[in-house]
DNA sequence: CTTGAAAAGAACTGCCT
DNA sequence: AGGCAGTTCTTTTCAAG
């Protein structure tokens, strides 16, 4: 953990918003100079708080209108069927996330497709395949909002 | 949907994994020319395809070491609780997506937290008091891994 | 579609309070 | 720590092959 003043957390609840901001920019929504917003920058990424930039793209306009999150329960959990199923599920390249979580499901996945038909065959052939699946719960993404989170 | 060549698809997945490449760096790895690379990343931006950089932040680092998704069913549906149940949703800090869902929940969200006391605040005091919840069920997280997606 | 170059703007540095 | 002024680099636009 790493400790961060108010103008640090202003930064980046400004870059949250728009990662596009040049650092003049930041300095005026902040009130200071450019020099310090690029140097408060600069430690927030050495120090790894910040830890990348990621392109947004719209699935639709890229012809993938279909998003779904699997809940998938492991039939077998040993050491060795956990990574084997995270290396297989790693290979199928309509998989966006994989999410290893404690609950109910042993695995979230995000999964892409063009359509429905499209999503029922990765869903038949790829999924179901997988080494050690047993349960599997589909939830389709009908809208999605991203929160600033808490700072 | 946008109709992408080659180039395009080579350039969004060169893009994907790191969004801080240069027009320069990008021609280069792609084998064109920096204008080119410019051009075909602008026109990518203009029309949308390209829908925005986000920073990736560090959320151990920031004090946040637990991360939980939660599937929400509503009690009731009609249009004005989900209307109200997203707007009392989205005024929560800790709640960083709210996807709404068909299936076995109505919404997914994802919530972070300092640790799992203060988890068991936020879904006691911010969560269970929004209007409409019926079940919760929650999952959290231990690790995850993006993926490019299909291209 | 390319190369090359100039103009604008952003990022980075050193020095000063 | 913060600010000013200057340098360097990238982005962006344009002329010409």
């Amino acid at each position: 953990m790493t400790e961060l003043d108010d103008l640090d957390r202003a930064l980046l609840r400004a870059l949250v918003q728009d990662a596009t901001l040049s650092t003049a920019a930041l300095a005026r929504l902040l009130g200071c100079s450019q020099p310090v917003a690029w140097r408060r920058l600069k430690r927030l990424t050495d120090s790894g708080v910040i830890a990348g930039r990621r392109l947004v793209l719209d699935r639709e306009k890229l012809g993938f209108g279909v998003a779904v999150f699997l809940g998938v329960k492991l039939a077998t959990k040993g050491r060795v069927s956990l990574e084997d199923f995270e290396r297989a599920v790693s290979a199928i390249p309509e998989v966006q996330t994989v999410e290893h979580v404690l609950g109910l499901y042993d695995y979230r996945l995000r999964i892409v497709a063009r359509d429905l038909p499209d999503f029922e065959r990765v869903l038949r052939r790829r999924i179901m395949t997988l080494p050690g699946v047993g349960d599997v719960e589909a939830n389709v993404l009908l809208s999605e909002e991203r929160r600033p989170g808490p700072l």
